[in-house]
DNA sequence: GTCTTGATTGTTGCG
DNA sequence: CGCAACAATCAAGAC
């Protein structure tokens, strides 16, 4: 799973009509999009807050250590939690779910303020540095 | 580095 | 020019 977004991306997940989902013609190929893209870090792309998978991990991590005092390891708690999270009822992630999709409005604010820094020129301050 | 899944973003390609 | 859709990258937490 890629994007299963629950809020945005709604119209992408959905999809378009299935009319529209080819070419006019008959591609059995959609896009070869054969694309790779240089992970261009930059210092003021606003990290990724954690997703409701990781609210639950936070959460689980805790319990599960005391449930498993054995074990120390995050590996294992991440495999477990993963197990777990697809056996919870969506009422119970839900919770995380809504907490992590208030997380990613506030952090909607700052892409939108880091794009739009972006196109302006990302130079809010001048960096000796360059390329 | 591992390990999970979710989310985000970026690029591309057609209309 | 703009949308649509996909593909890749990344987010953490203990050891």
């Amino acid at each position: 799973m890629r994007s299963p977004s629950f809020t945005r991306r709604a119209s992408c997940t959905g999809r378009t009509p299935p009319d529209h989902s080819r070419c006019s013609h008959n591609c059995p190929k959609l896009k070869p999009r054969v694309k790779k893209k240089p992970p261009k870090q930059d210092p003021k792309k606003p990290k990724k807050p954690p997703t409701a998978f990781f609210y639950f991990l936070d959460d689980f991590r805790k319990i599960f250590k005391e449930q498993n005092p054995d074990v120390k390891s995050m590996r294992d708690i991440g495999k477990a939690c993963g197990e777990k999270w697809k056996t919870m009822s969506f009422e119970e992630k839900v919770a995380y779910y809504d907490r992590a999709t208030d997380k990613r409005a506030e952090f909607d604010k700052a892409m939108s303020d880091y794009i739009k820094r972006r196109e302006i020129g990302e130079e809010e301050s001048e960096e000796s540095d360059e390329e």
